[in-house]
DNA sequence: GTGGTCTAGACCACG
DNA sequence: GTGGTCTAGACCACT
């Protein structure tokens, strides 16, 4: 499988750290069905030069993603998406359907005067109160 | 007005910093009207040693709070939620409303594979989207 | 909790990576009981100093051991052995029965002409297998 | 003599190197008795390509293996199991006696909780250890 | 002073 | 040429 063109952008102004946007970005793209299993990704270097930043970075989001299960790193040969990665994959309408509840939620939390960060919070809030009423 | 408990958690293996933790949840409490304007909180040290956090973190939170317009510093006196804090007050209604909104969203996402910090980003996404939207 | 001596052993002459040898070394501690929660381990730049190696490389170390759910990060504060490690600690009779295992089947497979590194694929393969059986 | 089916797998995603894995695979089936003295072994070519691994690899295998003494490498004719490798080769009673030690080892290893990276490594340390032990 | 991130660059192992 | 490790050093966020 070729390495496909990897649309990711990264914000260097957001505050938010470099090798978490590529990670999830990468992440999502996976998710969505969009870097399939057995496809190769960019070299860790060529990534590096095409978005501006260090190899260690690339190397660091690669080896974190590795450790998740969605990529297979080969010495020598190439970084590639796993097969066992297909199992992660969520299918586009439930996609749509989750984003719409969230862009619900950002239009109530913004009417109501609430900030990005505190909806945030309240997410995983009730997301740790989810898992432990599950035990 | 005297000064009620505060029962603040604080979760020190969140990787969220103490005083955004703190912040949020002073600044809920007098949004839900559970700290009314005129009431004293406790004195920084005080409220330092019941968490077990440092009292220059405690200082910082009320300084931001401050710079926010919902609590009033008085030197030698104490620390008081605002008159004007009643403004940013939310009826209990609408949190009601929200809080539905995100255990929906909160319910999608995990049913999707999804972590919790996916779903922040995905919030705080298209809180930006609909920003720039407003332009 | 204070730091206690951390007697850490690094060999750089053995080809196995440092950091591997680092995480390893405190992961054996914790699970042996030697390390208890609670407690506080060396600070990132001090370790480094101590081993003579660069702290970020301790920093790795740390982080990794952190996913683990062993170690506990907190910024501005220190590094501490989480309560949860206390489940995965083992008793110092069962390593005892490993560690007789362990030297049971070093003997065989000298006296039988075998290379460390094939009596080592084994136990990896024979892990696998057991696994699968499971399913 | 002819070139045996020579049934190898190479796991890509298990981190071991190509080629000690295929170094190990061959070594094993000598010193089982499976690969007999004077057998040929496929070519250096026609095993990388049913394998799907890179001509080099294979040839660096041969080339290891024809070190150890186990392999003749007969430059124009092809590549064969010396008459030598008997003398390393160990009896089934005593490989299955190996394997069940191997096996408990792993039993006890995985009901305390412990890796395979961390077996694997106590039994490289043991053997040093009684390496040491006998000078 | 703590840990966290990022850079630049070197050297190594693998294919 | 691939990924992996390690170093040195800078700057930042947090307590």
């Amino acid at each position: 499988m070729p390495s496909p063109d990897l649309p990711v952008e990264i914000d260097r102004s957001s505050g938010i750290p470099i090798y978490i946007q590529l990670e999830e970005q990468i992440r999502l793209r996976i998710r969505r069905g969009q870097l399939l299993p057995g496809t190769a990704l960019p070299t860790v270097r060529s990534l590096a030069v095409e978005l501006g930043i260090n190899a260690n970075t690339v190397a660091r989001v690669y080896r974190d993603l590795q450790r998740e299960g969605l990529l297979r790193l080969e010495r020598g040969v190439g970084t590639f998406v796993t097969e066992a990665s297909a199992e992660q994959a969520v299918e586009p309408g439930r996609l749509d359907e989750i984003a719409n509840a969230a862009r619900r939620l950002v239009e109530l939390g913004r009417s109501a005067g609430l900030r990005p960060a505190e909806l945030a919070r309240l997410i995983e809030t009730l997301w740790k109160e989810t898992v432990n009423a599950e035990r």
